[in-house]
DNA sequence: CAGTGTTTACAGCGAC
DNA sequence: GTCGCTGTAAACACTG
């Protein structure tokens, strides 16, 4: 077994295999000269933290424990499998695919070894997904370059200053606490972990729609593509979900929310809901008060970042441990101590429990956020599926014919009203 | 010196 | 047009 580090984002099996990873992951990134400084990064302790990922892979809407289902994610974006044994693929030098032409669509598109086509995820997206896929409470920097390089071939070969794109996505993203390094541990630099405040307001609906970025090739490939690229203009890409697809999100539906009792407090204690938080209200510490300074203020009084110290642990724990009840009624964060929450002029109250109709109240909590969420979640589950894979079974969309601009893009595509996209979807 | 972290500035885009 | 989010670039400071 090798790197299954911060380049192996999901190590199969990997729960009972910790201390084996940690040492596979020192000695890949000593290996791999990926700052020496930094094989704590991937190998701190696994306990600590809140921001640990490591539940979802249990507690994960897409859990493995839930193989009849999991595998329909397998394909979500791609069809090379993250190899265990191999960090990271090779770069496909091929030429671009059809797909360039047609938008993102992960039948096509394998970003772990497409070099050309720019990963649909935001930096603060990548960022998550690495630390996630570090399955450790916090990560360092060159640990998150580490795993985007292993995993988005495109990275690989990009002009560095994304690294820079990065650094400055952690700094001035709230969403992102910087846990210095301890004196006793050697390395340079500190750590990054997920702040769960935002994940939140983001339950709480607080989040705005992410933006897809437009088809980029990869400007240092370009030069060695003898082909003319037309990406298709915006919003040329339609929307085509076909019914097995819509069967097999319902499946999915079924299967990790009923069976799991999704409660988003219970998700915020953990970090479900906190890693695409990127988006929304966890935005960027911009120039407090330049342009807006109403429109920015915090829901509820500004309970301040919470970095201090507030013990997450302790409300994970509490979480974990059903000590947080919804059902008790019992606010479980200092947000949702706010009786009511004004996000962008639209009124939002605390979330209740779920009153008969938790799949109602789900639909209509769902958006942009959980769409992302499930999406990366899915990524995050399992990247890079097993070719071996029996490609017989129902690969949940890789045999659709929904892609990632176009499940990015739903809300668009189906008329702009979040709560009934997956209404539509469902 | 290289890596890391912070900050500022600006542009593009979508939503409103 | 305004606003918020994202990406990019750059300058600068700090640290090992």
């Amino acid at each position: 077994m090798l790197s299954l580090s911060c380049a192996e984002p999901w190590p199969e099996g990997s729960v009972g295999l910790e201390e084996e990873v940690v040492t596979a992951a020192a000695q890949a990134e000593e290996r791999d000269g990926v700052s020496g400084t930094d094989s704590s990064s991937c190998s701190v302790s696994l306990d600590d933290s809140l921001t640990s990922l490591q539940w979802l892979q249990e507690f994960s809407i897409l859990g493995t424990n839930v193989p009849h289902h999991a595998h329909h994610q397998h394909h979500l974006f791609g069809h090379q499998q993250l190899g265990s044994e191999a960090p990271a693929s090779p770069c496909r030098m091929q030429p671009l695919p059809g797909i360039v032409a047609h938008g993102h669509c992960p039948d096509d598109v394998d970003y772990k070894t497409n070099a050309h086509i720019k990963p649909p995820y935001s930096y603060a997206t990548l960022i998550c997904m690495a630390m996630q896929a570090s399955k450790k409470s916090k990560i360092t920097l060159s640990c998150i370059y580490k795993w985007i390089t292993d995993n988005f071939c495109y990275y690989r070969h990009a002009d560095p200053t994304w690294q820079n794109s990065i650094r400055h996505n952690l700094s001035l993203n709230k969403c992102f606490i910087k846990v210095p390094r301890q004196k006793d541990e050697p390395g340079k630099g500190g750590f990054w972990k997920i702040d769960p405040q935002y994940a939140e307001r983001l339950l709480s609906g607080a989040y705005k729609k992410r933006r897809m970025p437009p088809v980029q090739i990869n400007p240092a490939l370009q030069n060695r593509l003898r082909v003319n690229v037309q990406p298709q203009p915006r919003g040329q890409i339609g929307l085509c979900v076909n019914p097995e697809s819509q069967r097999l999100l319902r499946e999915f539906e079924e299967a990790t929310g009923a069976d799991q009792n999704w409660d988003p407090h219970l998700a915020e204690g953990t970090m479900l809901g906190s890693w695409p938080v990127v988006r929304g209200r966890c935005g960027l510490k911009r120039k407090q008060g330049s342009r807006n300074g109403a429109a920015k203020a915090p829901v509820g009084p500004e309970i301040g970042p919470l970095k201090g110290d507030f013990d997450w642990d302790a409300l994970l724990d509490s979480a974990l441990s059903g000590e947080l009840s919804l059902e008790g009624g019992e606010p479980l964060s200092p947000i949702m101590k706010e009786e009511d929450l004004t996000v962008r002029g639209t009124h939002i109250s605390p979330v209740e429990a779920p009153a008969g109709s938790a799949e109602a109240e789900r639909s209509n909590n769902m958006s942009d956020f959980d769409e992302e969420t499930f999406l990366a979640t899915a990524f995050l589950e399992n990247p890079w599926p097993e070719e071996e894979e029996d490609h017989g079974r129902s690969d949940f969309l890789c045999s659709s014919t929904v892609n990632l601009d176009q499940l990015f893009g739903l809300e668009d595509s189906l008329g702009g009203d979040p709560s009934s996209r997956i209404d539509t979807l469902l």
